[in-house]
DNA sequence: TTGGGGACTATACAAATGTATAGTCCTTGA
DNA sequence: TCAAGGACTATACATTTGTATAGTCCCCAA
């Protein structure tokens, strides 16, 4: 609808290759669950269902194949986060929750990369990392210009501890099962979890 | 002291040979630094002054250091919460980052080789997990018998909150001098991590 | 004194790795 | 119609990997 767009939808390049979404697609996967020096290129395009020289072709190398999936993950957190920033309050961490739970729900292994590429200090990680954490800033900047935040409360700490928030549950997730019985993100998991938070936010859990 | 105890101290076969920790030590920093598959068995020789050979000699297998090195952790960790856990209220949650502190400063790599087995899903690190976990849950049981814990709190969830704000600052810690200009560990950081963490747990930071 | 065993080294080997090269197939624009 | 280029495959290559084997050195008990 822009202009007067070609017949056969040109696309970007990269939508037309249907070989590099999977390439993203299986890295993605494995790369998540083994970690980058853990997989190789013959498994990851085996899983993609493609050449190993394929990989060369639309990344270059290892190194690029990361580096691309870097940056679709960075923009999906990106986008994830988006609308969160606006509201305030703690129901709003609900909100975040029930967001990254969609996200989950549509991009599978997306979650588990991000939690791979924070613990692999990878060029692109250090970008995920800032952007998380400017997330959380905002998020506490919102919430003291509207007055929610209890006076005297350290900022930057309070960032930093939703980053921790934000990132617990999913550095715990490949324990949970074992350890709970259930998901991290599984329904009563996160019931549960926004209950605590919620009250913890407001009023702590240990008296005085 | 114990019994008629041999002249020159026959010692436990570990510590008799120095090869072995000097493998240990290079293992459990590589480890962290670069993640299980990224670094090589000949670079850990290297690193300790050895030879590849020995690796065989005294661990069997890339698999086996691994294994020692993780049981090594483990009991490091186990040590470090033995006093802690018998403390209770917020400020017990700070001296056990002072403990943490002591630790780090005593085995500087070993704190970060955690981190990197809690990401990596090795045999070890489900035991990793599930030992601080433990220290975590009995710390609010212990507040919780004190009455320091505020009624209708759930327990579960408060315990592992605290893994988070335990986990936390290590995930971080690579990424802390490019986003804060010091590291998680330095004083200024604990101080004021302190001082926040006090106030949350008791008061909360967001008003109701 | 001697022999057995543990700590340790040197080297060989097959498998797996990332990268490079050559080439096929097919679409598309001039 | 035809050539140019992108998506893709097959294969070769040098390097690195974990593991295995053979052997040296040295302490200590018999």
């Amino acid at each position: 609808m822009t202009t007067k767009a070609k017949q056969k939808s040109p696309a970007l390049p990269e939508d037309t290759a249907p070989g590099r979404r999977q390439l993203l697609a299986a890295g993605m996967k494995l790369f998540a669950k083994r970690g980058f020096a853990g997989v190789g290129l013959r498994e990851i395009a085996a899983e993609a269902g493609v050449s190993l020289g394929l990989v060369r072709t639309h990344f270059g190398s290892k190194d690029g194949l990361r580096a691309a999936i870097d940056e679709h993950v960075l923009d999906e957190i990106k986008h994830l986060y988006a609308t969160v920033i606006e509201h305030s309050g703690a129901e709003a961490l609900g909100m975040a929750v029930e967001d990254a739970l969609d996200w989950i729900s549509r991009d599978q292994d997306a979650l588990m990369y991000a939690r791979m590429a924070l613990m692999e200090k990878s060029p692109g990680s250090q970008a995920l990392f800032d952007e998380i954490l400017s997330i959380m800033r905002q998020f506490v900047d919102t919430n003291a210009k509207r007055g929610l935040l209890q006076p005297g409360v350290d900022r930057e700490w309070a960032a930093i501890y939703l980053v921790f928030d934000f990132i617990g549950p999913a550095i715990v997730e490949p324990f949970a099962k074992s350890a709970f019985g259930k998901s991290m993100y599984s329904e009563p998991m996160i019931a549960a979890r926004n209950a605590f938070m919620v009250r913890a936010f407001t009023r702590g859990f240990l008296k005085g």
